[in-house]
DNA sequence: ACCCAGGCGGGCG
DNA sequence: CGCCCGCATGGG
């Protein structure tokens, strides 16, 4: 493919630790409707009311990242802010590495980063994943974006469209929603976008009280304990949150806790006092980890006994 | 057929 | 408070 077609560069960063694979694999907003072609290594989605391309070319542990798109400085700084760039994951991988389940994840998926995600937009997102699954989390999302979303970004071959902003969907009704497979969440989506325009201000939350930052959160509809982590952490950048899905559930449980049935209030305890204020970072490694280390384990099981029969 | 998926709100004790 | 249940939908 020629770069050529993707536009001019309009910004480049060296990394020392950025996997644009790993992280597009992990099951955060962004991927949730964002157009990834793995051979490529490129990445294409709107960001409110930017389009975003970006390339990446691994060289592990050093990669650059090259950004197609309007040559601004704003246009950089977001997409500097959003892939969370000044991430010292040298110092990071140091804090949450305390034994071989975090390390080795850590080697599994150098370079994943968190992203940091529009605030609403991550919302959305995770009151869609509730009682789901990844796959359709993220059909149903990019429904929504389709349905809703603006046209960001059009060149005849690919069509980039923007997530609506809660205003956009707060007039959506029940039987459009359901349509796009939202299924019984509808109706906290729209109670949602409701009350994100008109009773609270996603945009003037202080990110940084992860206690209040919760319990604010909590107000909306259809935004729980643990969709309320996930907002703090991929929404707002709150490295103290630990969402605890039953994916981590299952992995803590395992792993730390001698295999004993617990309370997510005792998972967030141990994770607190654990890794501290990196515990996000944590629970992404081991969340990705969880999920996709067991794909790949099931995968080579299943490529090996099939030799092993044509054998 | 049955079980599971980045859970939540409501109702009950 | 804590516990239990129903909830839509598609894939393994």
């Amino acid at each position: 493919m020629a770069i050529a077609q993707y536009g001019n560069v309009s910004c480049e960063f060296r990394l020392e630790a950025f996997s644009m694979k790993h992280t597009f694999e992990s099951a955060q907003p962004l991927t949730f409707y964002a157009d990834y072609d793995p051979k490529a290594n490129l990445l294409s989605y709107g960001a409110g009311k930017l389009f975003m391309r970006l390339e990446s070319k691994e060289r592990n542990p050093k990669a650059v990242l090259k950004v197609y798109g309007k040559r601004s400085k704003a246009y950089s700084l977001e997409v500097y802010k959003r892939f969370r760039l000044d991430d010292n994951m040298d110092k990071i991988y140091k804090a949450i590495a305390k034994d071989s389940h975090v390390s080795e994840a850590i080697a599994r998926y150098y370079g994943m980063r968190l992203t940091l995600n529009d605030p609403w937009e991550t919302t959305l997102c995770f009151i869609i994943s509730q009682f789901n699954n990844v796959k359709r989390i993220r059909l149903i999302v990019s429904n929504i974006v389709e349905r809703f979303g603006n046209v960001v970004y059009s060149d005849g071959k690919i069509t980039v469209k923007s997530f609506p902003t809660s205003e956009e969907l707060k007039n959506a009704t029940d039987s459009e929603l359901r349509a796009l497979g939202t299924g019984f969440r509808s109706k906290y989506i729209t109670s949602a976008a409701a009350f994100c325009t008109d009773n609270i201000n996603l945009y003037k939350l202080n990110a940084n009280n992860y206690e209040k930052l919760k319990s604010r959160l909590m107000e909306i509809d259809g935004v729980g304990e643990k969709v309320a982590d996930c907002i703090a952490l991929m929404g707002y950048g709150n490295l103290s949150a630990f969402p605890t899905d039953v994916w981590i559930k299952r992995t803590m449980e395992k792993l730390y806790f001698d295999g004993k049935k617990v309370k997510p209030r005792d998972i967030h305890e141990f994770a607190k006092d654990y890794w501290g204020p990196y515990a996000g970072y944590a629970q992404q490694y081991l969340f990705h980890n969880a999920r996709t280390y067991r794909e790949d384990k099931q995968k080579a099981e299943k490529g090996k006994s099939s030799a092993e029969q044509q054998a």
